[in-house]
DNA sequence: TTCGGTGATGTCAGCTACTGACATCGTCAG
DNA sequence: CTGACGATGTCAGTAGCTGACATCACCGAA
């Protein structure tokens, strides 16, 4: 523990998010978020890579868990399967978060550059579900578009999920897009 | 015609292709693109919206003729088969410029936010994609779905198509790449 | 207890992407 | 000939981001 107030970051992040969604993204500065979290601008360039980066950093623990879960999933299911999985569980990571994942939504849906970084991670994302897949053996090829179609299926289910007036479960409206896809790639 | 030399927006597409495969990306300025194309920074700005667009300006024409091709696809594809033949057409603009595009993919591939870019530009075909098929009767969550697998097998498919010794045809690959993303989603 | 290392932060100078406002000057219609 | 137009130049300014160095509580070893 040092001599400063606790949890730089996390101050950091809830100023931005407050002011991003009082103003608009590219009406704050980053001068502005450091001040009302009591710090520098140096110091926000130190927690995170940009003045975007502050909306994602909650990605790489949903990477690492879709991971897990692909890791764990069981070895006689297919790629798209597998991948259904590991989706679903990424899902999980939502529960009791749709207030906040919607706030955090609207200020990204206004906003091209921070569209751009929300599309690029899910693309790693996409990228590690198609290493890992074919750690369990999937070739190549067939490990890309498994990956992208599992990617897909998020992104879609997220949004039904945010956009819903009464709040369902995220797992399951993510097995459902899962089938819808299966449908649409069979007709 | 003005009273300079003609065709100011390509020269500053190509100085900079030139010195981006040179340096890499972060290594050049805007400042010395322009200077090599005779022109001043001011006028860059003026033709590209900013310093990675320059390498984009041809993504708008890609997406006009996938959306011809899905426009007058016979009415009775099904959705995945609509967006088949729209994304095999899109692949015949590339018809003998494998030598451009590899260049090109080598620049984007050395740098992040060039990815980022390349991305958003994909992510917005799929919605000019689901756009189209929803006009042609297909419901909102396959229309997505839909373009989104179509957009995952131009990725793989272009990715094939460059990373192979011996050029292939294009649309040939893209053709393959769809069946077999027809079959993981099927397994 | 003291003292030197460590880690998070502050300070400062600087580069460069990008923008707005205004000036310049061939060209072309009338 | 003239005045509107359009592409470019010039200039000043904002803000994102970085490198270098200073500061100072804390902590473990002597």
């Amino acid at each position: 523990m040092g001599r400063w107030s606790p949890d730089a970051r996390g101050r950091l992040a809830q100023a931005a998010l407050e002011l991003y969604g009082e103003r608009g993204f590219a009406r704050v500065t980053v001068s502005e978020i450091a001040q009302r979290a009591g710090l520098t601008e140096r110091t926000f360039f130190r927690h995170f890579a940009d003045k975007r980066e502050v909306l994602f950093f909650g990605a790489s623990a949903l990477e690492e868990r879709i991971l897990a879960a692909l890791g764990g999933a069981p070895a006689p299911l297919s790629a798209i399967d597998a991948v259904g999985v590991a989706v679903e569980a990424g899902a999980g990571l939502f529960q009791d978060r749709r207030r906040f994942a919607r706030q955090r939504q609207a200020i990204i849906s206004a906003n091209a550059e921070l569209q751009e970084r929300e599309r690029i991670k899910l693309a790693s994302l996409a990228t590690a579900l198609a290493d890992g897949l074919r750690r369990r053996g999937v070739p190549d090829g067939a490990a890309s578009l498994a990956a992208e179609m599992g990617i897909a299926v998020f992104r879609v289910a997220f949004e039904r999920w945010i956009e819903e007036d009464e709040e369902r479960d995220f797992s399951q409206i993510v097995r459902e897009s899962l089938n819808e896809l299966k449908a649409v790639a069979r007709s």
